[in-house]
DNA sequence: TACAACAATTAGACTTATTCTAAATATGTA
DNA sequence: TACATATTTAGAATAAGTCTAATTGTTGTA
């Protein structure tokens, strides 16, 4: 059964405003990694009265900061946001910068060496290149 | 031999005008990845006129296109500038954002399976953890 | 139910990182 | 030298994100 964006909320104990829920959802159906603007763009009709700039940022980072969602850094300038909680790696796409998940199998194994300073706690491979249309 | 500055941007066909020279010599002594801020700070005394923001930013792109540095998208906000164009991977601090270079050998090998319309070109790995003081 | 206490949302001003513009300088070549 | 081209410049403009202070919504308790 897949779980709701209410649901999803609950779980990592955030209180499911119709704000959050509107924008969880719209994370949570989409394979895409939006942007602060694109998740304003897309959310804007969902409730009666448009939301403000100021709430769509909030919402994101309170839901980053709960672990409901995952920030991504990969391009420059620009945050990218991330429903997916499974362990996945990413592909971006040269041609156009566009991030693709891959499921966390792909990499098969990994053995790595991490000496004195550093201590690991989680990994996560990017891969670029092109993917063909 | 260590290359200088002014070999490398002959190597890369950019031609070393003072500004370059400056910008890439720091980054090129610097175990860090300044940001483009820390980059200015960092040249203003080096020639007799302070350079300019706009310059700052021109170079580091320029450098950037020619393959001459690399950038880094890893936090939120902001890129970061690497000189190090052997491969290699980076360990973010999860404490202070701090991002440290691990020589390529740290992982001994890795074994992936990218199927139909992803073509692979480049991969790195980054770790996220603590590091020792 | 009524109210205090707190949490969430809002508009708009503000900050910060970066790009753009148009003019001024420097450089290379005929 | 003189022209074309490349580079640098100051400062204005843009874009992403944060902050502020006021307003609205929610919750627990009497």
């Amino acid at each position: 059964m897949i779980e709701s964006a209410e649901q999803r909320l609950s779980r990592f104990g955030v209180k499911p405003t119709p704000q959050r829920v509107v924008i969880l959802e719209y994370l949570m159906g989409t394979e895409d990694h939006p942007t602060a603007d694109q998740v304003m763009a897309a959310v804007e009709d969902k409730l009666p009265v448009k939301m403000s700039r100021a709430t769509v940022y909030n919402t994101l980072n309170t839901l980053h900061e709960a672990g409901v969602i995952d920030e991504i850094a990969i391009e420059a300038g620009r945050v990218r946001y991330d429903a997916n909680l499974e362990k996945h790696h990413h592909f971006v796409n040269k041609a156009d910068g566009r991030i693709y998940d891959l499921p966390h199998e792909v990499v098969n194994a990994i053995s790595f060496q991490l000496d004195k300073p550093f201590k690991m706690e989680a990994y996560q491979v990017t891969f670029y290149g092109q993917v063909a249309t």
